[in-house]
DNA sequence: CCTCAAACTAGCTAAACAGTCAACTATCAA
DNA sequence: TTGATAGTTGACTGTTTAGCTAGTTTGAGG
């Protein structure tokens, strides 16, 4: 009953976009409005605020975007090392296309924002750490299986995950920072070496040159 | 002649202060100004724009605590790899007072700002990216050292060194967003591990518990 | 103890901004 | 066909913001 609308989804797609481009704090909800092509007394009848619409903005990527891809490449028919390296290869290609196309690398919006506003917006903090944890869970399966298999020296895979992910956000956080995809070039063989993966183990194509 | 005056200090102090505490975005120049206790009309005497101060305050930082704190942890007279573990645990123990002090960890004001404005103010970026590089040519004289010394692999100081800067920078990242020292506290084994350090090497004081 | 340039101030303007609302409209389901 | 309902709209409010300026105060150097 009543009629129907997608312009909330527009408004969650054109939030993330902006933000993205620019910044949480620099997107005004006026210019979300135009991007979507929605009056802002209908922004104002979906959603509370800003802050409201980011999370929802955030969790519609993971569902729509991210957990479909990390499910793919996390997938357990693949061994575990081949899951790191080919995500850590799959980083470097994805943001040296994007550069290609669009001149700009925009890094994580999630940990673009998730910076931003950790201080300030707690619910939108809480929705970055919920995803930021929902993407280690992935590596920490990952290094347990490997370190199972024997491919990598024992450790925890929990400690592990966390500095990888570090590795990771901070390779993309210096890409965006200095538009240049080359600091992610490398995550392949720095991933490597973090790890400690043994000799002999699965080498990332981007470490070939 | 004519009267003397700090408020452009005070007016740099109170922008570094604010930025990382919230962000660049979230600061107006009022807030600067009621924080520095100086009216608007000064702030405009002194700067041109909150973009400007922005470039000002981060010189000024880098100048009176960040370069006096890296010429003493890298200074040439401390082994290479005492340099990089001693600074990867001083990170950590700095945060975690600044946690039980303030109970909050703000992580790295270059970096959360660097990100946050890369794509919308040219000039700050500038002044990041000048300011990221000057910190990891520390790194990276220390890694050629201990390269030279046989303390670790064989390997490229300058990837070396921008790997390590995304680790640290990307743990610091991750530890703002938790609010939560945590990520930092194996800064060193991590370090440990994607510097390959050989066995017997310094081991960093926080990696033993 | 002047002088004058450097530093400061109050108060203004115009634009951008978040947030509200009553009236309107399309659509579904009965 | 129609009534209930979900969605839309533009016009409005008050606030915050950047940026400016004309006039005032201060203090170092002569």
């Amino acid at each position: 009953m009543g009629r129907t609308s997608d312009a909330n989804e527009r408004l969650m797609d054109a939030a993330l976009d902006l933000m993205w481009e620019e910044s949480y704090g620099a997107v005004s909800i006026d210019d979300i409005c135009k991007r979507a092509e929605v009056k802002k007394g209908s922004f104002y009848y979906f959603f509370a605020s800003k802050a409201e619409l980011a999370v929802a903005a955030l969790e519609k990527m993971w569902r729509n975007d991210w957990k479909p891809s990390l499910d793919a490449r996390f997938s357990s028919s693949v061994p575990p090392l081949e899951r790191l390296t080919g995500y850590l290869d799959g980083i470097y290609t994805k943001h040296l296309e994007n550069f290609k196309k669009k001149g700009k690398v925009l890094g994580c919006p999630v940990c673009s924002v998730g910076s931003e506003i950790s201080t300030q917006e707690v619910d939108v903090n809480g929705k970055v750490r919920e995803i930021m944890s929902r993407k280690r869970r992935y590596y920490e399966s990952a290094i347990r299986d490997a370190v199972a298999e024997g491919a990598i020296e024992p450790c925890d895979p929990t400690e592990k995950a966390m500095a990888l992910l570090c590795l990771i956000e901070g390779a993309i956080s210096q890409a965006r920072i200095m538009n240049d995809p080359e600091p992610l070039r490398n995550l392949g063989t720095a991933g490597h070496d973090l790890l400690r993966m043994k000799p002999g183990a699965a080498v990332s194509a981007a470490a070939a040159h």
